[in-house]
DNA sequence: AAGAACAAAAGTGTATACACATTTCCGGCT
DNA sequence: AGCCGGAAATGTGTATACACTTTTGTTCTT
């Protein structure tokens, strides 16, 4: 698996942008990242390169690199794709499931409860987003995992931010409700089930909120 | 819009491969691109990190960039994905119609009927794909068009390099049925044909092909 | 003649250097 | 006091340099 340098550091600073430890808005300078990681800034202008394809940054033209904020409208669409992805997956999904699969994602349920009841925040988080790639590499399909844990990713940027405690079980209650259809082998459950956890997902969001500013070397510790 | 050297080498490179004067397979010099180009390696090398992710190039390490060569599979779970995300989007296109809509999508098809009659391969292909992103630029969705756009140049090294001028006439015709359904605000209809199309197109891929190598400065001219 | 071993060539990976743009800061002006 | 202008500082954009790896080509051995 590429460990490069470069992939250690895209993958250090997309923790920290989607765990929030980096803001919005917040400057990632070259130099400082380069510092911090003890490498050149050869290595992180790649890394953050590759950040903004998958727009957790943005590059503005000779001033620099900014963690990416995504608008209002473009969170919608994000979601929009999602629910357009997903639940032709789910019932896909339910096509082709085994026992297997189901096992496996009522042990991810489980790790998600663990995880909600020990307040672990960041943990929840990625769990709750882990669980919809979860299922597109239980059928098999790289390609779509792969898509979909760069939706996903991006809409944390968005979603994780605002995502109460409250709006977390809600989530987790859903995933559990959507495995008891894959079980069940409902089709029309499942999309149903489906689509409508991505709507609350979505309707969850507090879009109208103030973001500090943040330094970087405090976020990467 | 972003015209930056590295920006202006991704496009020449992703003309080529997609157009196939680039041949899956063949070696990517970066001091060859670089001469070609007139830069320094640095910007060549940002381009085919771009590329890279974009699954038009392969980067081994420490051997070099490839023009990638996607295995049958990974053909099939594009077009997988494609099918589950295009046909909802057909659906929901059909939800939010407008006649200026219809009217975009009729002269895109015309465009695509010239192309074909004058035996324009390069851009017959293109056309054809473009009906698709179209689509999704007129749905007003960002994220999508551009998912799809990145989905379909990823496909073009397999379909485009296989399709028959038979199979370009087949998905033209394809591409004008659907638009009627459209027009007809027939969502059921909508979803089946593009359902169907894509299952057409997939169908009429020759996997087992031999592909002869190729120079670079022959195909970039 | 085929194959192994080694040397030369070519190519990639990372760091550094330097030109140029942007931001910051300070002094002079109104 | 506030604002404009310009120099210093900071930071990005591209090129170049160099270490190290892979490939190639040659020679020597069996």
């Amino acid at each position: 698996m590429e460990s490069s340098s470069t992939h250690l550091i895209v993958q250090a600073l997309t923790k920290a942008i989607v765990e929030h430890r980096l803001h919005p808005g917040s400057k990632l300078a070259e130099q400082k990242l380069a510092d911090h990681f003890g490498v050149s800034r050869t290595l992180v202008r790649q890394a953050l390169l590759q950040l903004s394809q998958h727009q957790l940054v943005t590059l503005e033209p000779a001033r620099g690199a900014f963690v990416a904020a995504p608008s209002v409208t473009e969170a919608r669409q994000v979601f929009a794709v999602r629910r357009m992805l997903e639940s032709e997956m789910a019932r896909a999904f339910v096509r082709q499931v085994t026992p297997a699969g189901i096992k496996a994602l009522k042990e991810h349920v489980a790790r998600e409860k663990r995880a909600i009841e020990q307040q672990d925040a960041p943990g929840r988080t990625e769990l709750l987003g882990d669980f919809h790639v979860r299922i597109a590499e239980l059928m098999g399909n790289q390609v779509l995992a792969q898509l979909l844990g760069q939706l996903i990713s991006r809409c944390a940027l968005i979603t994780l931010m605002y995502q109460t405690p409250r709006a977390a079980v809600h989530s987790h209650a859903e995933h559990a409700e959507i495995v008891r259809a894959f079980a069940a082998r409902d089709e029309k459950l499942a999309l149903r089930l489906m689509n409508e956890h991505l709507l609350h997902v979505e309707e969850n969001l507090a879009f109208d909120r103030k973001i500090p500013s943040n330094d970087i070397s405090m976020a990467l510790s």
